[in-house]
DNA sequence: CATCTATTTGGCGATATTGCCAAATAGATG
DNA sequence: CATCTATTTGGCAATATCGCCAAATAGATG
């Protein structure tokens, strides 16, 4: 019964915890808009850049960011956009009482 | 930039959190059919019932499912149906190729 | 009331995550 | 080639997660 759907299970778990970050879930959000040097990210963060460099790496090995470098800078691009729809459905989840009828409806 | 996002961001990142693993993506999935009791849930995942008891309560405390006692057992339920929306998506994270543009006209 | 069943909680060892520092790498530039 | 800049990697201490066992709780049932 669990056994059987293991492995898809696991590897979906792998995307959702890349994802269950709050720095993961600002640096997805900051590339919706456009590309992104890692210093950049760094000076929005205020973390360690070995930190944020980090955390770019977890986001690209969940198959979620790619990479691509440019001069002497590496720029960080979403490379599948509709992870951002995730996050209706997560505040749906936050505030149930007025979101879930919303949700149902759209693409959440 | 980060600290002013991070209290939302935190707050998203552990429903995500909730989800991110093969055996809470299991009890949310058989919750899409119906409501299961404890006992149940734990004969189909085939770990101990203090294991099963745990994520649930993991899940539930997420804000992603309720439960209901009724006779003896304790039966649980989705709370956030949309919560299942997430998959087509990850799905696509999974296998970006097939999928990625499927995705964007879709609801994942 | 004694007992049974279903579930939760406490606790423990094993393992994973996080964030910083220091060091390594890789190109760009003088 | 020496050096600078941008980024990644290794390592470490602190903290969190996981899954089992044993014990506690809470109703149901005889």
């Amino acid at each position: 019964m669990y056994n059987s759907r293991k492995p898809q299970l696991e590897a979906r778990a792998k995307v959702l915890k890349a994802l269950a970050h709050p720095t993961r879930l600002f640096i997805v959000e900051q590339l919706e808009k456009q590309e992104i040097c890692v210093c950049d990210l760094t000076a929005m963060i205020g973390a360690d850049i070995s930190t944020v460099s980090k955390h770019l790496s977890v986001l690209k090995q969940a198959g979620i960011l790619s990479d691509d470098k440019r001069g002497n800078q590496i720029f960080y691009r979403l490379k599948v956009p509709c992870i951002l729809n995730f996050f209706g459905c997560v505040e749906a989840v936050l505030n149930p009482e007025q979101e879930t009828l919303q949700c149902i409806g759209s693409d959440c």
